[in-house]
DNA sequence: TTGTAGGCGTTATCAG
DNA sequence: CTGATAACGCCTACAA
């Protein structure tokens, strides 16, 4: 069943059914009808593939995440897509992993199937090295690429990011001021987030005058979170900052486990105001980065660039922090 | 940069690159290697579009779930992308909401991108009168459906399904012979899963001579989930059962709110071993219901059926009890 | 307002 | 082993 059989069974060219297909103003009530009462009854639709090879675009933007099942990123997920269907254009997922080889490889994998852009979700895209970023800048001679919650130097690259570094400071200075004289800050892994967010810690920290070498890498799950601050380097911590909900919950589960007072005899703060924050008893205090904005703001941008207008190479928005019952403020 | 561009530089006819691109024997290595050198250098990646035109296929699925940012339903999202990658597709992700409208609108638009195939990830997909699945039948006739979790009577659909109901029964049964007498079960909203998660909590009660009236619709949040439990019809209720964890998350906080001991007072149990069952504390006892499996399942079927091969029309797996902190046994 | 014909970039069938 | 050529199904000047 294709545009002939339909042009046919109307008595029509297959130049008609097309202009009726795509709304065309140049086609008369009358024919317009008649096309309309085939491709109805038919059960016509137009193949997507042949569509895309005259137009040379499928109304398709590639969606890189490292996990989807991450409350945080998939909440991402879920939002991008709902922004980039309003929009007309179709995600296709592709959930990374950590690794950079992998990483590298979806991403060819997605402009091999000529995706319009690609979205990566999450600042684990962005490398410390030049060499590990070039993927990145080679996609986007194909391809606008759009950097979530992260940024990039470079010709048709695209970075909206949070101010994680600013929020990280304020909620260090809050907790201090609250009493904390020993905080500490947990981060997964290294990323380009996590950077800023303890570079925000340790403004703070200065700032008071307090030592360094209090921001520590720490695996991810509740369980290791929490026997990490049973051997903390920093013994006597009264503040547990965490770049994640989940290594908060984690220090939640150690303050229970050792019959510390929340937050009396410690103070703890997440980030991302994800699930897991409000899950927890008592509630998280987080940061809420607003995702959802982030998502909106992208698609936006993405709308943009497909039209050809200029949109900056950066932008960058504001965090809130959403005190709850872990911490004295 | 198409086929004829790399033709002329290799001083061979597209005929012979694209069998080298497509990896064909009938290439003598000398040629094959002067057009894989023209093919490097020139950074010439093949038209995806025109490629699927010829043979009618983009290996692509669509992949449609109510809500992506579900840690449940997130999690699947996870395993099946991975899984359709390792076997060269990629997933198209549409996140459709709760409504059927949407969801046959978004389930439309997927089959106008021609996908190869179509996931429905969740129960939520099947509804429970006929004409409300009437479009899922419909979309059967032009590529083959999965339900995740589900199932429906029809030719080229195909449901993949956990025993729900037996694991209810199984863990309802524990949790009354672990002392419970006056169980209540809480669902977030009625599909096909918690039809069958019901029935086996009704089951167990019955064959324990107990009263009636003891399944309740509850709305999801924890707080809404404990605000239900402090008007719960059932007024002397000693253990919670609920048809996800998030519930049971809210019937925690009910219990530390009234200074109800876990589980000696209120014994409670989730369901889906996401990881809200290990971020709340105590830990839940929960189901697991091995939702790598159930994705792995699926994609390995849909793999024979492209194949051509007889697949069975319900596939249906048991779950596993996991008892942690919050009941009796 | 409608129709004709060329082009989009592959794959695959035949000849050679 | 290699090359010419006809699909694949749609869009869109250009003509009528």
């Amino acid at each position: 069943m294709n545009i002939y059989d339909i042009s046919k069974k109307a008595g029509v060219s297959i130049a008609t059914v097309s202009r009726v297909l795509n709304g065309s103003d140049k086609v008369s009530a009358a024919t317009r009808a008649r096309v309309l009462a085939v491709i109805e009854q038919a059960g016509y639709m137009p193949n997507a593939f042949a569509r895309s090879l005259g137009l040379n675009s499928m109304q398709t933007v590639g969606m890189l995440c490292a996990d989807a099942s991450d409350v945080y990123l998939a909440q991402a997920v879920q939002y991008l897509e709902r922004e980039l269907r309003e929009n007309g254009y179709t995600a296709m997922l592709c959930c990374t992993g950590y690794a950079l080889k992998d990483k590298q490889a979806y991403l060819e994998l997605l402009l091999r199937r000529n995706v319009d852009a690609l979205f990566l979700v999450g600042s684990q895209f962005i490398e410390s090295t030049k060499e590990g970023n070039a993927y990145l800048l080679q996609a986007a001679q194909k391809v606008p690429v759009f950097l979530l919650n992260g940024s990039l130097n470079g010709e048709n690259v695209y970075g909206i990011l949070c101010d994680d570094e600013q929020a990280t400071y304020e909620l260090t200075q809050k907790v201090l001021k609250a009493g904390a004289c020993s905080p500490v800050y947990l981060y997964r892994y290294f990323s380009d987030s996590s950077a800023r967010k303890c570079a925000g810690f340790s403004r703070a920290c200065e700032e008071a005058g307090l030592s360094g070498g209090r921001c520590f890498a720490c695996p991810g799950s509740f369980d290791e979170a929490r026997a990490f601050l049973e051997q903390c380097p920093v013994a006597d911590f009264d503040a547990v900052l965490a770049a994640d909900d989940g290594l908060a919950v984690g220090a939640v589960k150690y303050a229970l486990a050792h019959e510390k007072r929340l937050p009396e005899d410690l103070q703890v703060a997440g980030y991302n105001n994800s699930l897991l924050s409000t899950c927890s008893t008592p509630e998280l205090t987080t940061v809420d980065n607003r995702v959802e904005f982030l998502c909106a703001t992208a698609v936006s941008l993405l709308m943009q660039v497909l039209q050809q207008k200029d949109v900056p190479q950066k932008s960058t928005y504001s965090a809130t922090i959403v005190p709850r019952g872990t911490t004295l403020f």
